[in-house]
RNA sequence: GUGACCAUGGUGUAAUGGUCAGCACGGCAGUCUGUGGAACUGCCAGCGAGGGUUCGAAUCCCUCUGGUCACCCCA
């Protein structure tokens, strides 16, 4: 009877109350990983002068069908949508982080304040798609964004931090891989593909179905593509960087020359095409040598168009995001180690009088900021002895009715095993001296 | 969205269509009612869900769910 009852539950577990689809529990094992990266970006980016901002998960999906153009794959089957009672207005589970941030310069007026302006932000994004490694439906992006001006000296510093908080989290310099591109204003957009779509039109038999495709939707795409027959005939297409106006060339010029002088090593690839349609000018990608998966980690780019294209306002802007999740599995992929805080205290009690004296003694040891664990539900010695040794505690304190009476308390070194008699009365003080000794 | 492969306690795994689904780790407790790191003993906990084939299904078939991989696309 019993049996089967457990059965049922444990099937109700497995079956309809699992997580949905592509998303992911953040378990307290994981968690210091997330804690981790997101305290070195947050002292990396308030470095240099970002500030943090929160925009809802919700946003009306216009947004995001004006930003990022409607053909994209983004907007055209991977949002979330939902109806909301009242007006029936259409809301989107937001794909991406920039447009949100775009539409809090323009809402809040920033333009009004001193440019640019640095915003950084930590939050979920939504796509529904077919998940695997290093995908999901719900995922995490540590992205920033510099709104207000077009000097190329933002590029390269977008890059640079980029680079550094990467460097910052644990990853060595020669790890860290940034593929870099320009597309170029519109101008020169409109020119290259033109030039591109000429250069493919009598060769559209040979290249694969999907190029076929996008040749009609996205041509752009077509450089992206990893098909064999494609390949060949993609190695002597035109190159966007030959297309560029004095102007571009210009900038693109300048940005490798600060990232030169940074002495960032980077890869020029002519083919590195953005999925979003808002990119101009520089375009990039981060990625780590030799990890598992082939999706980047990070990426962005210039998007001088995007304001005009939401509101009124036409304000050059450039900004980039990493996808926490890749970020930490490549951590995980290269054992780099996060230091993780060790307890030093364990706080055994044997017996009622001993638990009200431990929960008094608890509150003594917190407002004097020395940190204690304790498991006071356990009853005998043994028992939380095993637990502290477990922990990897250094010392134990150990409070039972004898000690009660005499008003003294246990102190044992867990290393050595030698224990020593000392008041209740002032034990704060003499735990501090001891952690600090230790901590020398 | 398309295609392929996979699914056994919390974790890692075993079981030619035929005993009560086995083992290890883990958790809880005891041997030892006030002293840990070891040992031994007991207990907890599983065939992802739903159908079908069969005398009999963890095993074969179907559907669903979930995962992984490739594509599409992307962080």
């Amino acid at each position: 009877m019993s049996q089967k009852k457990t059965n049922q539950k444990t099937s109700l577990v497995k079956s309809r109350f699992q997580i949905p689809r592509g998303m992911k529990d953040i378990l307290p094992e994981e968690m210091p990983y997330w804690q981790w990266v997101f305290e070195k970006a947050k002292n990396l980016l308030e470095y240099y002068g970002f500030s943090r901002v929160e925009t809802p998960i919700l946003e009306k999906a216009d947004l995001f069908y004006k930003g990022t153009g409607k053909q994209s794959d983004l907007v055209k089957k991977e949002m979330y949508l939902l109806k909301t009672k009242e007006s029936g207005e259409i809301l989107a589970l937001r794909p991406e982080g920039t447009l949100p941030i775009a539409r809090v310069y323009c809402q809040y007026g920033l333009f009004n304040k001193p440019q640019p302006v640095k915003l950084y932000y930590f939050g979920p994004f939504f796509r529904h798609e077919k998940p695997q490694l290093g995908r999901y439906r719900e995922f995490y992006q540590l992205g920033w964004e510099i709104i207000g001006e077009n000097s190329p000296v933002l590029d390269a510093q977008i890059i640079n931090i980029g680079y550094n908080f990467l460097e910052e989290i644990g990853f060595k310099n020669k790890e860290i891989l940034i593929y870099l591109n320009s597309l170029g204003c519109e101008k020169c957009q409109n020119n290259y593909l033109t030039a591109l779509k000429k250069y493919y039109r009598p060769k559209l038999k040979k290249v694969c179905s999907n190029c076929r495709e996008r040749y009609q939707k996205n041509p752009l795409r077509m450089l992206d593509c990893k098909d064999e027959k494609c390949l060949k005939i993609k190695k002597e297409a035109p190159s966007p960087l030959d297309f560029l106006c004095s102007d571009c060339k210009n900038h693109f010029q300048m940005v490798l020359d600060y990232l030169d002088s940074l002495k960032i090593d980077y890869y020029l690839d002519k083919n590195l095409v953005r999925g979003l349609d808002y990119y101009t000018r520089t375009v990039f990608e981060f990625n780590i040598k030799n990890h598992d998966s082939k999706m980047a980690i990070g990426g962005g780019g210039r998007y001088d168009g995007l304001l005009k294209s939401i509101s009124r306002i036409d304000k050059p802007a450039l900004g980039m995001a990493f996808g926490v999740e890749r970020v930490i599995e490549a951590l995980k992929e290269r054992k780099i180690s996060i230091p993780k805080k060790e307890p030093e205290i364990f706080l055994i009690q044997i017996g009622q009088p001993a638990k009200k004296e431990a929960l008094r003694l608890i509150e003594v040891l917190r407002k004097n900021n020395i940190e204690v664990r304790e498991n006071l539900a356990k009853e005998n010695v043994k028992n939380q002895l095993e637990i502290a040794n477990r922990l990897g505690v250094k010392y134990c304190l150990i409070l039972g009715q004898e000690e009660i009476n005499e008003g003294m308390v246990i102190f044992k070194d867990m290393t050595s095993g030698i224990q020593e008699n000392l008041p209740i009365e002032g034990i704060e003080e003499f735990l501090k001296r001891r952690l600090k000794i230790n901590n020398q």
